[in-house]
DNA sequence: ATATAAATATGACTGTAGTCGATTTTTTAT
DNA sequence: ATAAAAAATCGACTACAGTCATATTTATAT
């Protein structure tokens, strides 16, 4: 029962994050020393790097988040019946609408999600693979409704429109596409693709 | 007749890119000082500063040379009348072989392109339209000689192939992909997306 | 209760990106 | 040829990411 010392960690772990909120969000990722951050927890700067090996670490772990509150949306507004449009679209919208509401996190992640510096590690490998847990029943289901050619892997599927999605979250970061088109712009691109895709 | 200071201006930029293209890819970007690199180059650090306004910005001037060798490739290899996947194939894989060439610069480079920490400024925009410039026509005559369907905007199909190229940068960037497999990758991609494209 | 071991916290320290005012080199004007 | 102006060069300096040896706190054993 070794719970003080654990409470104690998990409490610490909130704290750092929550600054870095509030620090990242008003002066943007650069712009935030860990030694403020480190100031603003209430705690020392070592102290940081013994919770998150890097800077960027602590960007990663809002991804965690992210994957959660897309299931929820998508758990709230569709069924497994729904069509294959709408469900992408929630989804992507999801993820799109955390992402404008912590752009610099967003930012800081998709760089190394993207284009990462090493190859991916274990767990990076992890947060894309219960992404992919989650789209593969969705595409498989699509295609058994004859929504989608059935001769496609379902790797080629995901990858396009996950090609798709970061398009255009690469267009918003440009700022090629203003917020308020995201929505259209999401919608003929998936249509556009997925009748390019039907059977 | 100011020619002194310009040779010598044009001289040292030289001089500085290829410093930085020998020791980018011998140590990497991020091993790499800028007073190494200005060593190396026989100047004072704050030198290489009036050249270059960030480290990053020395690595965005090889994108020049990069649409440099796409269109000589493109050129020597196809004319207008050459299918739409054997086009996009070479363009695809001649910027490929380019970033392969130079993995430290194609990653840090993408990572300002694709999701920029400003908006883009003039001058990015210019280097994408360059590239749009280059595509334009060539999808164009792919929807006169009836291999696209005429209904969808240019900016649309552009977009949808880019993401696919993005794609598979990423992919070669995680691991996921093996450098030998990229051709393969690249022409079912490109062969899937144009099926669904077709009139 | 006390001693020992284990986990956690800390801030002085290191290396590097980028700045800036002082210095040198080149151009222009006379 | 010389002086004044403009452009280019420079490296000492600042600020910050990340390390590491030391100190503090918590758990375990007796």
């Amino acid at each position: 029962m070794s719970t003080l010392r654990e409470q104690k960690k998990i409490k610490t772990r909130r704290c750092i994050l929550d600054s870095a909120i509030k620090l990242f969000s008003r002066k943007g990722y650069e712009q935030t020393s860990i030694e403020e951050l480190a100031k603003e927890a209430g705690i020392g700067k070592g102290t940081v790097y013994s919770y998150f090996q890097t800077k960027r670490d602590i960007v990663k772990a809002f991804c965690d988040d992210q994957l959660e509150y897309t299931r929820s949306e998508l758990a709230a507004n569709t069924n497994p019946d729904t069509p294959l449009t709408k469900q992408l679209l929630i989804i992507f919208m999801a993820d799109f609408k955390h992402v404008t509401e912590n752009k610099e996190f967003g930012r800081v992640y998709l760089h190394e999600k993207v284009f990462p510096k090493e190859r991916l590690s274990e767990e990076d490998f992890q947060i894309q693979n219960d992404y992919f847990d989650m789209l593969y029943p969705i595409y498989k289901q699509a295609q058994e409704r004859g929504e989608l050619r059935k001769d496609l892997e379902l790797l080629h599927i995901s990858g396009h429109f996950y090609a798709l999605y970061l398009l255009l979250l690469s267009c918003w970061y440009t700022g090629m596409i203003p917020t308020e088109d995201i929505g259209d712009a999401m919608e003929t691109l998936i249509t556009q693709s997925i009748d390019g895709l039907k059977p």
